[in-house]
DNA sequence: CTACATTGTTAGACCTTTCTAACAATCAAG
DNA sequence: CTTGATTGTTAGAAAGGTCTAACAATGTAG
């Protein structure tokens, strides 16, 4: 099985591959920090254990093994995070930093049931997809807010890349997933959103905010 | 902080120091599957980190530092283990492999809220004391049943190197911690005993048995 | 007290993962 | 099309943990 080191590698090519799309070794480097010739070596050691085709100055691939593999580790991160947060109280901004560590434990039992003691969710406490044990990731149907116009009505389904920070700037606001948004003005200066938040209460929100805000819009 | 393996090694040393009284290097090599001369590099490098005290031929001595280290691992475990039980549905045969992996995560308010969930146990599932958050263990009073006498009523309190297998044994005879025996027969050929289980059923138990088994007189 | 088994030690190698320093390829701008 | 920035590469070393082979110390039986 592959090692705390290694499941680190493939999360992250997993991630940056699903939001940047072509993965270089610095772009890696910067998301572990740590040093490009690191990078670059465990590139050529992944590809010994075929989870990555490497070729020289080429983007970095995730093979289809690699693809499972990291979707698993990803799946245990999840699993963890929603276990955490329904079976143990943590707070969703809590969760992160626990399930980092919680992630390499190799002990499928303790994971299934996990699964089964929050009722097999789908999404983790972020709305991120949980991928099933075969490694299958459910896509989300959804949009960034800021991509949306005057007049509609959306749902918050999800958040994409959610950091500490977020997570608190959205507890005080008082949202959370599920909650409902009337888009009501954008600034067109800095594309700041007015919006009637769960249909009460005024809010108006950053564009840096509304890009980071998955929303759908059959609200 | 210390490292898996190192965290591996003191967990050890802890437990043997405390079954064996001395411990050897090459006891740590047969309890750790690992070589000798490994044992005996690291011994080198706990005693550079002060974990423990190390001389030439001379046993294995863990420092005030190396056993509350040390104390605090095994607290990790068995708070998992008891967590498994009590809160996730494991049996007691099914968790110590599970704790074994899910001890050496970093994260303190992990275990902090698994010891709120369980009520703040003193004792693991198999009976054994479980650290307190400064490291101090609690010394049970209790005897093998082995060295009881017949006549003499006692309960079930512990368990001496509990294996899988030994578990297993005491589920399928119905055996449970705090379960009380009435010895009622030595056998002096062997040193099988014959007790009274819960004040009904008749059960013979080899000597092997009884020597795992930890019982307190005051039943 | 010698001999043998046990136990512990050194030396040297290997694997994984990391680093720095120096160099090479690629790509976008002028 | 050349320049310069970015990005990627090699080479070489180090730390942590492991091994085997060979040798040294210790302790126990006769």
């Amino acid at each position: 099985m592959a090692s705390h080191t290694v499941e680190n590698y493939l999360k992250a090519l997993f991630a940056l591959a699903n939001e940047a799309g072509e993965v270089g070794i610095s772009d890696l480097s910067d998301h572990l920090a740590v040093s490009k010739p690191s990078v670059n070596s465990m590139a050529k050691a992944l590809q010994q254990d075929d989870f990555l085709k490497y070729e020289k100055y080429k983007p970095l691939k995730l093979t289809a093994k690699g693809k499972k593999a990291a979707a698993l580790v990803v799946r245990k991160h999840r699993l963890t995070e929603m276990f955490l947060v329904e079976q143990m109280g943590f707070g969703w901004d809590e969760v992160h930093d626990i399930a980092e560590q919680v992630e390499h434990v190799k002990a499928p039992a303790f994971f299934d049931r996990m699964d089964e003691l929050v009722g097999f969710p789908t999404v983790d406490p972020h709305g991120s997809p949980i991928p099933d044990a075969q490694g299958n990731v459910l896509e989300i149907d959804c949009v960034k807010l800021s991509e949306c116009a005057v007049g509609e009505k959306v749902s918050l389904v999800g958040l994409s890349q959610s950091s500490k920070s977020l997570l608190t700037f959205l507890d005080s606001h008082g949202i959370a997933l599920g909650h409902t948004f009337d888009i009501r003005a954008v600034e067109p200066f800095d594309g700041s959103m007015t919006v009637v938040h769960q249909g009460a209460i005024d809010q108006t929100f950053s564009l840096k905010v509304c890009e980071r805000l998955l929303v759908n819009k059959e609200a």
